[in-house]
DNA sequence: GATCGCATGTAAGTGGTTACATGATTTA
DNA sequence: TAAATCATGTAACCACTTACATGCGATC
């Protein structure tokens, strides 16, 4: 690992810190819950970054014993992994190009039959569903928390961003549908 | 190179070769025009794939003279990358989770100030506010050319879901950037 | 006594990107 | 004559995922 250069993914893992104190199997979990609809992360990364994080003294540990199965390890974020990731946190974004297969398969609707791209939207338009689902319950739930927690108005901006461009997918789903099943000609 | 398995990237490169036969210069130019909002290839890819796509018997070359520069190799689509292209194309497709680092930073929001925050959202804004210019010349282009091209519609569509994706991340963008405005209190 | 949740970690593989090397032709 | 566009390619690196290995305690 090129030792100069920080990523991404250890300023996520710091700011979790920031948050609260946590094991790598917590950090594990809040990618799995909290940041689900924006990041995630994998053990076989998150480990070895926890330890080269502590190693740059960025973070400090503390060995705990556990209710439920063996000892854990519990990362703190140091004044000097505080101020590199507040440093992080001020540095402006550049845009990425995004993967994204299903368009790219629309892209490519010509080559199949008018039946065969209604479905593949319609199975997008579920999946993104089932998400907006997921996270306007995740929403409710904070809500009814009445959190004072200074990160809640973040939290809730992230997740209205998630919901906003997971309805307006759907919106425009069923419109795409709707658009191609009065199509005529073509591949029937 | 796992020799079994094929990728995403594979049948993109397939698919532009299924519309016309082109050189990896062009499946590269292709890249950052039409698809750009949704993929993105670069040559130390594109080379490598093109000749195990070839290799495979999934395409055909052909040495042309170039008008501009050396000889180039001109690839096309055979019977055998068809069919496996089109076997690709029917598969749904499965949900990834994407890595948004601007959203990423608004989570952490809470150890920045107001004003950076707010800086934040307004570049961010300002980016996609960029992209949707590209895409809606790039749409009104096509449009204007009236083609009658099978391929049209689809384009045509994967270029809308963008667009409308944009829009409602700019709305949502200049929402947030009112409410925490208003927001008195936290970091000043 | 099997399986689930907690907990940590590694080795091998994957699917790329970046930077470089090369070289012709056209345009400014 | 410098820079841009066309054109192909490789070596080194990168950041991450997958699958596996280990093991405790609680629940079914």
């Amino acid at each position: 690992m090129n030792p100069s250069v920080r990523r991404d993914t250890e300023f996520a893992i710091l700011g979790l810190l920031a948050i609260s104190p946590k094991t790598g199997y917590d950090i594990k979990r809040c990618a799995e819950t909290t940041l689900a609809h924006f990041w995630n992360e994998s053990y076989g990364n998150i480990y070895p970054l926890l330890r080269r994080l502590h190693q740059d003294g960025l973070t400090k540990k503390k060995a705990v014993a556990s209710e439920k199965g063996p000892e854990k390890i519990v990362y703190s974020i140091t004044a000097d992994g505080m101020s590199e990731f507040l440093e992080w946190l001020q540095q402006p974004v550049e845009p990425v190009s995004p993967k994204n297969t299903f368009l790219l398969k629309l892209f490519f609707g010509q080559f199949s039959n008018r039946e065969s791209v209604v479905q593949l939207l319609q199975h997008y338009r579920d999946q993104i569903s089932q998400m907006q689902t997921f996270l306007s319950h995740k929403l409710r739930e904070i809500r009814s928390q009445e959190s004072t927690d200074p990160g809640f108005p973040y939290w809730e901006l992230t997740m209205d961003c998630g919901l906003n461009s997971m309805k307006s997918i759907t919106r425009w789903c069923d419109r795409s549908i709707e658009k191609l099943e009065k199509m005529s000609g073509g591949k029937e």
